[in-house]
DNA sequence: GATGAATGAGACTTCATTCAT
DNA sequence: AATGAATGAAGTCTCATTCAT
């Protein structure tokens, strides 16, 4: 009889290890042995279920992405106004909330400085965030249209608004008292209110 | 007869070892001794000149500041317009010119992932962004200023700025197919002119 | 109700499996779970029909030793005539025909490294080895006697011989530029003609 | 003051390392833990003086290669008959006397092992066989040539003799009953004596 | 009989740091 | 000041073997 795989439950778990740990000391440093401590299983399981040490975190990548994905569809459903549906997508991204999870923007940021140098980390990187890009774009377009605009600068001002995203991570991390509390998406959707 | 010291230059030397590797291989990875070698010293004089690896990174970190500060101490020098000045400040750290260092980037963005786990990085990160960051502010009022408009968003708009900057950099570094060329300072600068 | 057993299929298949991933990689670095694989069964399978790793090569060996004895009968019996019957011997050995597996060959040579260390290996290639050499003693001999000479060298001559083989063997597989393609059993059978 | 190099030292003392740990346990059993061991060394050093455990077998391949190259000219120095000096060949690689050690032996044949599936280890070990194997062909050329024969078939002899000799080494560590003391020399010179 | 998850020891390798010279 | 050898801890990964199902 054989026995059922768990592959699955076991990886997930896995990642959520690293996520943990990650999130503390970064990628660099969060030995196996710690994550497989983290996630409650012994070392020589983690290599079971996964091939290498930055498997996991191509897997986690994605796990980051999914949530992120998820938690802008929930906002997204029941907005119909451009200009709420661009709104919905920055607060997504930027409120501070009960869903929202500071593991999650650190181990973000992480994986963007592992990208920096392994390949195939920016690869999986650059597609989680086309993941959330590609819709945004498509926002601001959306946005331009309805107000009479041309739609020609939509790819530049998406790429302002990801940027300032991904800045105000950072700059959550590590240096928040510059970043008065809550100013975040508020400014952010100030100053694109202002150039619509 | 002592030896007349010579360890700032030695210090510089180091430093710009660790820039150059860094920039490559993340700062985890990058080894005493293949700093070392990008300096053309030996792995014994590393330790003799720095306490210790975290060390060259905490110098590393105040040695980008110090280029960025000059940068745009040179260009502020002769504006005198406030809209100028803050446009001035942006281009600064946006504009991609000959006197810009990818490699500089690579190491900031890096730094501030070390700061996230290290009190000590983080705050050599923090008083190295203030460095800049409080010029900003200050610009920001300027600028509001000479519009009769209230100084009192100037906080939140200038964590604004500095959060897509901060972004751009992290974008340039791991997507930068998302932004499109030269459209980094327009844009932002486009944005503010909207506000103001 | 037990099941029939089916231990020494499973064994065959398993003992394949070694041949198949040994002579790519050698015995110390053929995993179990790599045998496995190649047998087409799982990595807890091997060890329900066999107690250790070992002693799937201890049977390899046997199996070996089966094919090249089979080999042998198969030319041995339609030759009468001493001198046939020892170049038969050697041609078994040596001809690269269709039967012949070079996966075979290198197996035997690192099953004989193998046997170097470990006594249980040793001697198991011991007695597979003196399958064939005991009747190759027993052709010598013969064949001396045909000749009218003494049989005193019977055994140093068969050493010789074996040797040869042994060494054709480990030049195949490490040096084979070393060998003119084809010399090897007609240029052992010229020695033996000079000498008888 | 710079300190000196030792690394030459060293490295020879780190290869007699592993020629004695890989005499009793073959290659991929021989630890670096062990082989720093045995030769009086810090774990660490020895990957301070070889990038790889590898490297430590391609310089002791290329030792074994030296030691026989040097007994081999030795022997050959004061003859000039090319009867003489194939005989000197042959006693040079199989005569077990004080300056024969049976740990190189051992080793040589586990190196063969190993060429087997690693191509940098083939790569050595070729080379290694050819420095032995050139002059050998040259001198089984010669002796033909004294005896005024065909040289034509002086590679295939070469190689049976070359053969020969490999092949007692093997037999020598796995089957040394099957050799009768001492016969492995003089029967080989029989054989040629035969043929020539 | 059969499966595949689980374990834990041990392998190779890297590296910050120390130290004799 | 400077060199480069030396150390020892820690990291990633492999794997024979065991075991619940």
């Amino acid at each position: 009889m054989p026995r059922p795989s768990n592959t699955s439950e076991r990886q997930e778990q896995i990642v959520l290890g690293l996520l943990e740990v990650m999130a503390e000391r970064g990628y660099e440093r969060s030995s196996v042995a710690a994550v497989a401590r983290a996630a409650g299983l012994s070392p020589g399981l983690v290599h079971y279920h996964f091939p290498a040490k930055r498997s996991i975190l191509l897997r986690l990548i994605d796990y980051l992405a999914d949530g992120l994905v998820e938690r802008l569809e929930g906002r997204l459903a029941q907005l119909e106004a451009p200009g709420d549906r661009l709104a919905a997508w920055v607060e997504a991204h930027l409120a501070r909330d009960a869903e929202s999870d500071p593991r999650r923007v650190a181990c973000w940021v992480g994986a963007a400085a592992e990208a920096t140098r392994d390949p195939e980390v920016a690869a999986a990187f650059r597609s989680a965030l086309e993941r959330s890009h590609a819709g945004l774009v498509e926002l601001v377009r959306e946005a331009l249209r309805a107000r009479g605009m041309s739609t020609r600068p939509a790819r530049s001002l998406a790429a302002a608004i990801q940027a300032s995203v991904q800045g105000y991570f950072l700059l959550s991390l590590t240096a928040p008292d510059a970043v008065p509390a809550g100013s975040a998406s508020s400014t952010l959707l100030g100053l694109l209110e202002g150039l619509l």
